[in-house]
DNA sequence: GCAAGGTC
């Protein structure tokens, strides 16, 4: 028996589908596809089946100093127990085994990994290698025709990687969480890969906090064509110092001097016309980079971008969505692909408008690699409903990407205009599609144009309004996910399947907050800190020379023991600097975690009040005094806070933000919630004791912000109706008839929603509620619930407590035995 | 309970 090993289960799916001409068998052990025909099974891992950890003796923290870990044994261990153990057995009954791991670095030490679980089991096994860049029917028989020997020493470049990226990052990081005492779950984390990604981040903030704005105007006219009065804008400019063109006026006397003469002209005269034609050429295939890009284009996040493609690929929708390459495949053929589109109602009539095209060429990016195709649509088209409405606008823009890719370019006329009034010199500059291209099959690059008319040198205009504007220099811009992604992948640092994820991690370890990301003080500190003792682990150069060790490691010029060697000496060094700052390191972050749960001073002592966390796990507002201070204000319990930079002007507080997915709400300053908190308008009488005891209903604010319609006579009377959360609530004049209250309107947003009386609306949620609580039951729909209802049975305990043949009798068409059936599955 | 890299 021959075994294949593939690097997952959809390539293993796919190579016995090729290989036995679509007709395998399949079966399951311990929970593994295994693909059989002939003499042949097929079994796909799940990436890397083993990792590589410290023995046991390391794992408590507090036992080991951080520094024993640098020369601490490193070893692998199965980390996919049911796949390691399938792979044992399959090996076993096999006389000769292939390797079809993914064709790049870490595919190859995949391949090793499975080699040397197949070798414990036989020490003679012929075990070979195949390499191919796509699954096609091609590729994948012409590698498997001639089949090669797995690469050691590729393999252990990327061992070499495990080793450092493990010493480095554990030991830094035990460092880092045991001075601050930051054990647990919120522990401070360092790593080769996150850490530049961190600073990069941090750089950015601290030229934000830097940034001194200065003011400038600009000056803007409009110019109209006498024939016709076609008017445009103008802009006034002038050269610098340099001789450039230079449109921002720095001096307001300046400005006000050119804006008076433009507004004493009356006409201006053309004194240049420049008119040329550029060309735009379609984009190239996408990587996972540019896929993300373009996604987060159209509101989907990188992290929901990779999830819906990992989605569309596994149901067969399009290839694999982890690569590094932007040059399609030889056994691509694009007409054939087009061909799959052709008659589809949305998608069919741009595929056929390629399809006219005389030649089809597609577009090449810069990077051609082995790993994977671009991310192309596979011919399979879902029906919209296959997927739901975010997959199919993914599924859109790879399919619209590909189409670009083979579509025409597109043709744009510029044309500049210059003008002289009053000797002072405007410019315009006016842009034209002329030749849509690819832009008719790919709508997400913006097509704007600017209309400039014809006019020649020489030509009078009239002068209309000028206006002068005055602005401000603005920071720079916080990196968006998807430019932080591509700015790692210029840096080289992370891979395609792992940068997004590493963004999430910079998350879930407290060090960004926020989207664009913001970096918190602890993130702050971790970089300063890391800057002081170890600065390559915060620089693209750790990465750079990982890399160049790899090569040479790859190339047999290095060996691996000395590289790991040499990596663990310049750690050695570090900590030998590291070693008399530990205490000075550990104050400097417990500050920053502080600073970050600051909300501002206590009014009670002065000290600083923090967002704090109870032993339940629900948030509150406490003083940094306690115990000698014991104030505190609640926060809402739903979501997670998170401080604004906003204060509130009255007590100098942040805001909070409560983050609770779809549900985040602003909630503002917890002090002024707290004062606000009390008895609002009265509404009427309290239903349960107004007529005994006079109570009434009024719009109460509790102290964590959520508010209700309760009685005036609490505690005594706990009568209570829900209210939203958010917005405003408006007392209206309307009335209801049935319970004599007033009819609420709630202003959250643009339109005003109709909550109308109180004891209604619940009344109204409450059947909501119990009407899909008893559809549960199975025989009961939606004409029995209300059929039920209006014999007062309204949720599955009054169904379970009711008497069937009462029921029966008060109920149309409902039989006693039908009841009792209801109630055994209720 | 550390990293980064596969994959789900």
């Amino acid at each position: 028996m021959e075994l294949i090993v593939t690097e997952k289960d959809n390539a293993a799916r796919r190579i016995a589908d090729i290989l036995s001409g679509e007709s395998y068998d399949s079966s399951r052990e311990n929970g593994v596809n295994v693909y059989e025909w002939g003499g042949t099974r097929c079994v796909g891992l799940s990436g890397h089946v083993v990792g590589v950890d410290f023995p046991p003796e390391y794992s408590d923290w507090r036992d080991v100093e951080p520094v024993e870990l640098i020369d601490a044994s490193v070893e692998k261990t199965a980390t996919k127990e049911n796949i390691v153990a399938t792979l044992r057995i399959l090996a076993r009954q096999a006389e000769e085994a292939t390797i079809a791991t993914d064709y790049d670095r870490e595919g190859e030490l995949i391949g090793k990994e499975a080699y040397e679980i197949i070798r414990e089991v036989d020490e003679e096994m012929p075990i070979r290698r195949v390499r191919f860049s796509s699954i096609t029917e091609n590729e994948v028989r012409s590698a498997f025709a001639e089949p090669e020997e797995l690469d050691f020493d590729l393999a252990a470049a990327g061992e070499a990687r495990q080793t450092i990226d493990l010493v480095w990052g554990a030991a830094l990081t035990r460092f880092l969480s045991l001075s601050s005492g930051q054990l647990g779950n919120d522990f401070i984390s360092v790593g080769r890969v996150q850490s530049p990604a961190l600073k990069l981040l941090v750089d950015r903030e601290r030229e934000i906090q830097a940034f001194d704005p200065e003011s400038y105007w600009e000056i803007v006219a409009d110019l109209e064509k006498t024939e016709g009065g076609e008017d445009f804008e103008s802009q006034y400019f002038y050269l610098d110092e340099e001789g450039n063109e230079a449109e921002r006026v720095w001096e307001e006397e300046a400005a006000d001097a050119a804006t008076a003469d433009l507004e004493g002209a009356t006409t201006a005269t053309v004194v240049d016309v420049d008119r040329r034609s550029r060309t735009d050429a379609p984009p190239a295939p996408f990587n996972t980079t540019q896929f993300i890009r373009a996604a987060s284009a159209i509101g989907i996040s990188a992290k929901r971008a990779m999830s819906i493609a990992e989605d569309l690929y596994t149901a067969g929708y399009i290839t694999y969505p982890r690569t590094d390459n932007t040059v399609y495949p030889d056994d691509l053929d694009p007409e054939e692909l087009l061909g799959e589109f052709s008659g589809h109602p949305t998608l069919g009539e741009d595929a056929d408008s390629l399809l006219e095209s005389e030649e089809i060429e597609p577009t090449e990016g810069d990077e051609e690699t082995t790993d994977h195709p671009p991310i192309h649509p596979t011919g399979e088209i879902p029906t919209r409903g296959d997927v739901d409405d975010d997959e199919w606008k993914v599924f859109e823009l790879v399919v619209r990407r590909f189409f670009a890719t083979v579509a025409d370019d597109a043709r744009w006329e510029h044309l500049r205009v210059e003008s002289e009034a009053a000797g002072r010199s405007l410019k315009a500059n006016g842009k034209r599609l002329v030749e849509a291209g690819y832009h008719a099959v790919y709508p997400y690059f913006s097509t704007s144009e600017n209309y400039v008319p014809d006019v020649e040198v020489g030509e009078e205009l009239a002068v209309g309004e000028v206006e002068c504007t005055g602005k401000e220099t603005q920071p720079p811009r916080r990196y968006g996910q998807s430019r932080l992604i591509e700015t790692m992948e210029g840096m080289g640092i992370g891979t395609k399947a792992t940068r997004h994820e590493i963004i999430q991690k910079l998350y879930d370890r407290g060090y960004i907050e926020s989207d664009p990301p913001r970096p918190t003080q602890l993130a702050m500190a971790v970089v300063e800190a890391a800057e002081e003792f170890a600065d390559r682990v915060v620089s693209e150069e750790m990465t750079a020379q990982l890399e160049a060790d790899m090569d040479a490691i790859a190339s047999g010029k290095a060996e691996l023991e000395d590289v790991t060697q040499e990596s663990r000496e310049m750690l050695e060094e570090i900590f030998e600097n590291l070693a008399d700052s530990r205490e000075e390191i550990g104050d400097h972050l417990r500050k920053s975690l502080k600073a970050d749960k600051r909300l501002g001073p206590c009014p009670e002592c002065g000290e600083d009040l923090l967002v704090r966390r109870s032993r339940h796990g629900s948030y509150f507002v406490g003083c940094d005094g306690y115990p000698d201070c014991e104030n505190t204000l609640p926060l809402p319990s739903t979501g997670k806070p998170l401080i604004l930079e906003e204060e509130c002007d009255e007590h100098g507080l942040h805001e909070v933000k409560m983050l609770a997915g779809r549900q985040t709400f602003v909630h503002g300053c917890p002090l002024c919630k707290a004062e606000e908190a009390g008895e609002g308008p009265v509404l009427g009488e309290c239903p349960d004791c107004g007529t005994q005891e006079g109570g009434e209903l009024a719009v109460k604010t509790l102290q964590n912000g959520s508010r209700l319609v309760g009685c005036t006579r609490y505690p005594d009377c706990e009568y209570s109706l829900p209210l939203p959360r958010r917005g405003e609530i408006e007392v209206t004049g309307d009335r209801c008839e049935e319970h004599d209250l007033p009819e609420l309107l709630v202003h959250n947003g643009e339109e005003p929603w109709e909550l109308g009386c109180p004891i209604c609306n619940y009344r109204e949620f409450q059947a909501r509620e119990n009407g899909s609580e008893l559809e549960a039951i199975e025989g009961v729909g939606e004409k029995t619930v209300e059929k039920l209802a209006a014999a007062g049975i309204e949720s599955i305990e009054d169904l379970s407590t009711a008497d069937p043949d009462a029921i029966a009798d008060d109920v149309e068409g409902v039989s006693a035995d039908r009841v009792r059936g209801w109630q055994a599955k209720a």
